[in-house]
DNA sequence: AACATATTATCGTCATACGATTGAATTTGT
DNA sequence: ACAAATTCAATCGTATGACGATAATATGTT
């Protein structure tokens, strides 16, 4: 997936700097150094840098380096950075507070859909629901369209923070399909229950959609407590960083 | 207030774009127009849209320009962009948003906080509240010490993302703080309420600290309102955006 | 008129040079 | 010997000029 110079090295850099490879308040090498084992000009590193800095990941001066921010400087609703934390493995902590964000969010955010969908915004959902029962029965690709099917959700809201968090989300969404595809029925077993946050929806039923995302969700929740519990000893989930190597 | 130049051409072009001087879809002049705008560099330039593109507001190509992202693309949970959102003004669909945003997320924050609040969250809050009460008394700089107040409960609630959303939240609360200033006894008359709030937290009852922020916020979420429906032919709050230049 | 081709505007990348800042080493004074 | 002022040096910050890559537009051909 080769995209352009620029692309790669704030992809290679941001990944290190998630992945922790260089420690918080510590210093990455000196711009000629980066250029030369990323292979590219300083431009380009300079730039990359400039991109991490605007996410919050790090910062920079003059003979101090290029420096590591503390994790809670980082901005977390970038979708870069949370597709990086996921390409590196998501940590039992992470999980948690994506867990919480969503407890707290998703209700919400089902209430104001019920009570401001719009008719393109239910048709996108609807579209998104039945590739999700295709693939349950055909199979495909269910994930995809659960990703949409939330997402739809939240844009439904109409508000644009609620909207913006459906990236950050979608880590946890992902991650609960995983665990959910190792067993018995898999995804197919919760079609219903979205099904009726859908169905609640349509009806403008405030009340009934937030019952029904919270049963969604509760199921989701124990699944990745169950995972959380009996892997324990393990530190992380997701995929493990692999080829750290670009050029 | 001069920083740097980076620093500069980040803020008059994220402002610019922010504003709307240049509309959804449309191009940014040319980089070379823009170093003879700006007076800087064709390196500040691009380090500086490089910057834009990671906040989501601009993207690039060659021969299409640098163009302006539609405003849900847009990270709006980046202190920048709300800074720069800010400084033109506040729309009141913004505000609206960041109204919902308020309610469901601060009253979760809050039960998350009197569970998990540390010695070290606590002093900090209360140092903020110390202040609050000087401002009041002795007069001084309230707003600030508010800030502090409900920064430090959010980052007692343990979590990333609910921390991260205390910049978005600080806008809301300034426009809150400024329309209550307008009135007789302005902050004076909520300081107990905060009290109630940090007493809720401290004595670690989860349903005391939500019911004690949910009756702040609904007071400033009615004054808001107020004010809202009052300047209805009004099309922003906040400061309005004046000097442009820079260089 | 439809399609293939050439043109051109604009960003993408590279290379080099020098200025600005700041942490650390060095000198100096007491 | 210790502290303060000074010098030094590493690293980022900014400027400039050149050429390559890309894609929208114009041109030409069938």
């Amino acid at each position: 997936m080769i995209k352009n110079v620029h692309g790669n090295t704030v992809d290679h850099l941001g990944e290190a700097v998630v992945a922790g490879r260089y420690a918080v308040g510590a210093s990455l090498p000196p711009e000629p150094l980066l250029c030369a084992e990323l292979g590219v000009s300083r431009t380009v590193v300079r730039e990359a840098v400039k991109s991490l800095v605007a996410k919050g990941l790090i910062s920079t001066g003059p003979k101090v380096g290029t420096r590591v921010m503390p994790e809670e400087h980082w901005n977390w609703f970038d979708p870069d950075v949370v597709a990086w934390q996921s390409k590196t493995g998501l940590t039992p902590g992470f999980l948690r507070d994506l867990q919480d964000l969503r407890r707290v969010v998703e209700p919400a955010a089902m209430r104001l859909a019920a009570e401001r969908a719009s008719a393109a915004d239910i048709a996108d959902i609807e579209a998104a629901f039945a590739g999700m029962t295709q693939a349950v029965h055909s199979g495909g690709d269910y994930i995809t369209h659960d990703l949409r099917f939330h997402q739809g959700l939240l844009r439904a809201s109409g508000n644009r923070m609620l909207q913006q968090m459906s990236k950050v989300l979608g880590a946890l969404l992902r991650t609960s399909f995983e665990i959910s595809t190792s067993r018995p029925d898999g995804p197919g077993s919760s079609l219903h229950l979205h099904r009726a946050v859908l169905d609640a929806v349509i009806a403008h039923q405030p009340d009934a959609a937030e019952t029904a995302i919270r049963v969604l969700i509760d199921g989701a929740h124990d699944d990745i407590e169950e995972v959380l519990a009996s892997r324990r000893h393990l530190p992380k989930l997701g995929k493990p960083a692999s080829q750290l190597k670009a050029a």
